[in-house]
RNA sequence: GCGGAUGUGGCGUAAUUGGUAGCCGCGUUAGACUUAGGAUCUAAUUCCUCCCGGAGUGGGGGUUCGAGUCCCCCCAUCCGCACCA
């Protein structure tokens, strides 16, 4: 409690004062004590389901930045709750991660060690702002009862496929009938062995092994997705990440990239989040084409392009498929491009290309991810010798390597139209090839393309000179070219994703173990009821000597298929004794099904119950910050979407409605240093010139409204021990500036301090108060004091309740309230809605209200937002039980309505003056006392209005 | 480059969705009560002004009786993707 209260003050009125630090502890207590926020998974009320994205427990804790979200969250949670919901609000920890480790390979300490400590102070901080979480469904995703069920569907995913037919996963037994029956697919099926069908079903699995080119990150000694990695370096550290080929588990997300793209139009997300994730999904419809080579007839020099022959050409030629989304360009190609890492290369350069071609090739691949980013713009590239034959001018065109086309995407070989697209155009300009117009703005408006500076890359205009497509509209040129190769059996309409598999394997220690052993180099997954496969200890947290994973410190991490158990590694040799995968699953696999765990956590025999989840359905409303929109957000639902496949989750999509809270940065503040003394420091406004001094950041904790503690300063740092100050009016201002919230700048603002300060009530009103919450906002602290007031004159109200009757004007500012606050929960804009509050307050606080019929509603709609006051008062009030289990008010129309309205009258528009009408006033009515003002007049200066516009409630506006 | 947003007092923001721009809070100023105030209360606070008024929601145009809100063109800032054919 702060020295508030007047000395002279009785006992009885100091016990009146609003005591925070007495109150909260006590109501956590009660409500712990009570079991209050214990949800159940029936009920007769309607369910609704709340949930927050589980925080990873960093050694930093929390700050302001991080219960905003929550704050948010658990409003809305209440709010449902008093509305007579079954509210689902649960949290929990993804307490799988690289700092841990790194942290445990720096110190030694085990990463569970430190994480259990973590998440006890994570627990500390979150229950002293008074959340209504169900503690007893918290899920750890380090936790053996929870990544079991991790474990279990990695399982499910290695066991399924995707169905194109029908769209949805399937059991690979039911692939294996297939070809067994003698499926397209697999014509050798019958002479395989064993080893070749598993090779083959590797291609089919939805949790799969391949040598795929990774992202690897030499300093984090693992693989990353590629959410994981931004501008060739880790998001995590940003250390340099190289392409590599390794073995790595995948899952194919892409089967799903259809579905993942047309279910955003099913949830109410933001359409800037549902934009980010179609971006990088990537859709984009074009053609597949093949380009014959140009072989002389009766050389046969080209075994290998044997497989480029489209089957459904009787007189097969050598030939290679192309992805285009500008079909209709296709007579202006003047040349193709592989990318370096194309297999046909080897087998089309001529002998007199070669070296130089496979010089370019090795040097193209070697090149790291940064170095390849960072060079766009340059243009490299090499001629291969070889030509191609376009299919519908027959014309023999060059083929070139390079490394603007890339390996993933399309086909790894482009047609390339340098007129209509900027990449081929920097090419052909770099390397003087042909350029043609195919495509014109206006209908026969050529120009030569020699005189250009740049492509004409826009998808509209006119094609031309473009043989039987010529002065047809782009999108009909587009439609009349893919028709016609598909006539002449060479491509076909096709629609190519961006998003790629998603790599499953990292080499690190602290993540979920694959429950996988291999048997001959082939991968089996262990029994569903041997799971969880449990993290095996580990002497060393780093790799092994000779590169393995950490598991592969572990001794007894084998596989016995016999007694189905794990053993030590010095077994192996014997028959039944097999090696377990080393590497372990990514961050985002814990946090994939999380939401469907909370509905049933207890559950040993099952993910969740059907009872469970036949029960909740899914999250209702999920709140969350957007930089999870490529990662999480997207592995979420296409883990949901599988689940739902083989029956599990009832519900195509996880989060119907998402909202996202914008970033809490900091509010630095800045002291100025004199250049030409380095003792001397200049308050802000008596700096002449910014060149004379250098800004330095100073901790926010020393500063209070931009005013600096000079004492405190001084005590700060060593350095500044001798500081001498020039003031302004006595104190020293600040400057300040908004960046990111980071020590280093001295701006980290700890929850845990504002609560001892103010009280967590305050803090969660403030938060909410500081403005929308889907916006980016500065924390600054100096507008906290007002909610803190606005507190204090709350509980004033409380003073001695009368049970008077409450009078129309009384009864009218509470009608109201109820009505603001209502419509703003419902439409999540809190900061509103404290404003809502202060204004009621304010006028109940001047009328000297304090009637138990305005107080006890005006108890429960401030419940949500500040519980633990909420609680007191309401108990105060003469209740028993918890505020939570009250009902929320309704609003009266009947007290919302005006007797009269005060009409702005505008002449033309501009505002005169004022008349006061009655509510249920008449245009003509209100016509007619308009004309009888005596002003009115003045301003039409007598001549008959032209129109006269009436808006009932609103305004008058009068046309001379 | 492509895509998405945002732009309102000294600051954070609000505006019944096309109807009196600036609610609420911070800060500031003045006053009251005080031994004192970094407590509390009251009042003022968009800017200009000769106190009659005038201008004003990033800039410019348009639609309308009326535009912060709708349309077109710029400018600035932030975010996402980025050689994706």
């Amino acid at each position: 409690m702060r020295k508030t209260s007047q000395p002279k003050t009785t006992l009885k009125e100091q016990k009146m004062d609003y005591n925070y630090s007495e109150i909260e502890p006590k109501w956590q207590r009660f409500w712990r004590e009570q079991k209050t926020y214990q949800v159940e998974n029936n009920s007769s009320k309607p369910h609704f389901y709340v949930l927050d994205m589980f925080p990873y427990p960093s050694g930093a804790g929390l700050h302001v930045g991080h219960p905003l979200g929550y704050i948010a969250s658990d409003i809305y949670a209440r709010y449902k709750r008093l509305r007579g919901f079954n509210v689902l609000h649960p949290m929990g920890y993804d307490a799988y991660g690289l700092p841990a480790e790194q942290y445990a390979i720096q110190t030694g300490q085990h990463p569970a060690v430190t994480t259990e400590q973590n998440i006890a102070r994570y627990r500390e901080q979150l229950d002293k702002l008074g959340f209504s979480f169900d503690w007893n469904r918290e899920v750890r995703t380090c936790d053996p009862q929870y990544y079991k069920w991790t474990q279990w569907t990695f399982i499910q995913l290695f066991n399924h496929y995707y169905d194109e037919e029908r769209q949805q996963a399937r059991p690979i037994s039911e692939l294996v009938e297939k070809f067994e029956a003698g499926d397209a697919r697999a014509p050798q099926w019958a002479s395989m062995d064993d080893k070749e069908r598993q090779q083959l079903l590797m291609n089919y699995r939805l949790a799969y092994l391949a040598d795929t080119a990774v992202n690897w990150c030499p300093e984090l000694g693992t693989v990353l997705a590629n959410d994981e990695v931004v501008g060739g370096l880790s998001v995590r550290g940003g250390y340099p990440v190289e392409r590599k080929l390794m073995r790595q588990w995948s899952l194919r997300i892409t089967a799903y990239a259809q579905r993942l793209v047309d279910g955003l139009d099913q949830v109410e997300w933001t359409d800037s989040l549902k934009e980010i994730q179609r971006n990088w999904i990537g859709r984009s419809e074009g053609a597949a084409v093949w380009f014959p080579l140009d072989v002389p007839s009766n050389e046969n020099v080209l075994p290998g392009a044997q497989a480029y022959m489209p089957q459904f050409d009787p007189q097969p030629v050598p030939s290679f498929e192309i992805f285009t989304t500008r079909p209709d360009t296709i007579f202006g190609v003047t040349f193709m491009v592989l990318c370096p890492e194309h297999e046909l290369i080897e087998q089309i350069t001529t002998p007199d290309k070669r070296d130089e071609v496979m010089q370019y090739v090795t040097w193209a691949k070697n090149r790291s991810e940064r170095e390849r980013q960072a060079e766009v713009k340059k243009v490299s590239g090499v001629f291969t010798g070889a030509y191609a034959v376009n299919p519908l001018t027959e014309e023999k065109i060059p083929i070139f390597v390079s490394d603007y086309v890339l390996a993933g995407y399309g086909t790894g070989a482009i047609m390339a139209v340098p007129a209509h697209d900027s990449r081929d155009f920097a090419f052909a300009r770099h390397f003087n090839l042909p350029i043609r117009q195919v495509v014109t703005l206006e209908k026969d408006v050529t120009s030569d393309p020699a005189t250009w500076s740049e492509s004409m890359d826009a998808k509209t205009g006119y094609s031309v000179n473009s043989g039987f497509v010529s002065g047809m509209k782009v999108k009909e040129a587009m439609k009349a070219v893919i028709d016609k190769i598909e006539e002449m059996g060479i491509g076909h309409r096709t629609v190519n994703f961006r998003l790629r598999d998603a790599i499953f394997s990292r080499q690190r220690y602290w993540g979920e173990p694959f429950p996988v052993y291999y048997k001959n180099d082939i991968p089996y997954t262990i029994p569903e009821q041997c799971l969880p496969l449990q993290l095996p200890k580990v002497s060393e947290f780093k790799p092994t000597a000779t590169g393995e994973p950490p598991l592969g410190h572990a001794d007894i991490w084998a596989w016995d298929e016999k007694n189905l158990r794990v053993v030590s590694k010095s077994l192996i040799d014997n028959k039944t004794v097999f090696p377990l995968e080393l590497s372990t699953m990514p961050g985002f696999a814990g946090s994939s099904g999380y939401y469907l765990r909370y509905m049933d956590p207890h559950n040993d025999e099952a993910y969740f119950s059907k009872e469970a989840v036949g029960y909740w359905h899914n999250v209702d409303l999920y709140v969350g910050g957007a930089e999870h929109g490529t990662g999480h957000l997207i592995y979420a639902r296409f883990w949901n979407k599988f689940l739902f496949d083989i029956g599990l989750a009832v519900e195509d999509e996880p989060f119907k409605k998402l909202v996202n809270q914008g970033m809490i940065q900091g509010r630095s503040n800045f002291v100025y240093r004199s250049k030409k003394d380095n003792n001397l420091f200049i308050s802000k406004g008596l700096i002449k010139n910014m060149d004379d001094v250098t800004a330095i950041h100073v901790d926010i904790n020393i500063v209070d409204n931009d005013i600096l503690d000079t004492d405190r300063f001084r005590l700060w740092r060593p350095e500044f021990a001798d500081a001498r100050f020039e003031l302004e009016d006595g104190k020293y201002v600040c400057g300040w500036e908004i960046e990111k919230m980071s020590k280093s700048m001295y701006n980290v603002q700890n929850p845990d301090d504002l609560v001892a300060r103010y009280g967590a009530d305050t803090l969660r009103m403030y938060e909410m108060f500081l403005g929308p919450v889907e916006q980016a906002k500065p924390w600054d602290t100096n507008g906290i004091e007002g909610v803190f007031r606005f507190f204090k004159k709350f509980w004033k109200l409380y003073d001695s309740v009368s049970n008077e009757n409450a009078t129309k004007a009384e009864l009218k500012t509470l009608h109201q309230t109820i009505k603001k606050v209502t419509d703003d929960i419902e439409r999540f804009s809190f900061n509103t809605s404290v404003s809502t509050f202060m204004i009621c307050v304010n006028e109940l606080a001047t009328a000297k209200c304090n009637k138990r019929e305005i107080l006890e509603p005006l108890t429960i709609l401030m419940a949500p937002f500040a519980p633990h006051i909420s609680e007191e008062l309401w108990h105060q009030l003469g209740h028993q039980t918890s505020v939570c289990d009250a009902e929320w008010p309704a609003y009266d129309e009947h007290f919302l309505v005006e007797d009269s309205f005060t009409y702005p009258v505008s002449f033309n528009g501009k505002m005169r003056f004022t008349i006061e009408l009655p509510a249920n006033c008449t245009q003509d009515d209100a016509i007619a006392a308009v004309m009888a003002h005596a002003d009115t007049q003045k301003w039409t200066g007598g001549k008959e209005p032209k129109k006269i516009i009436f808006v009932p409630k609103r305004i008058i506006n009068i046309v001379c």
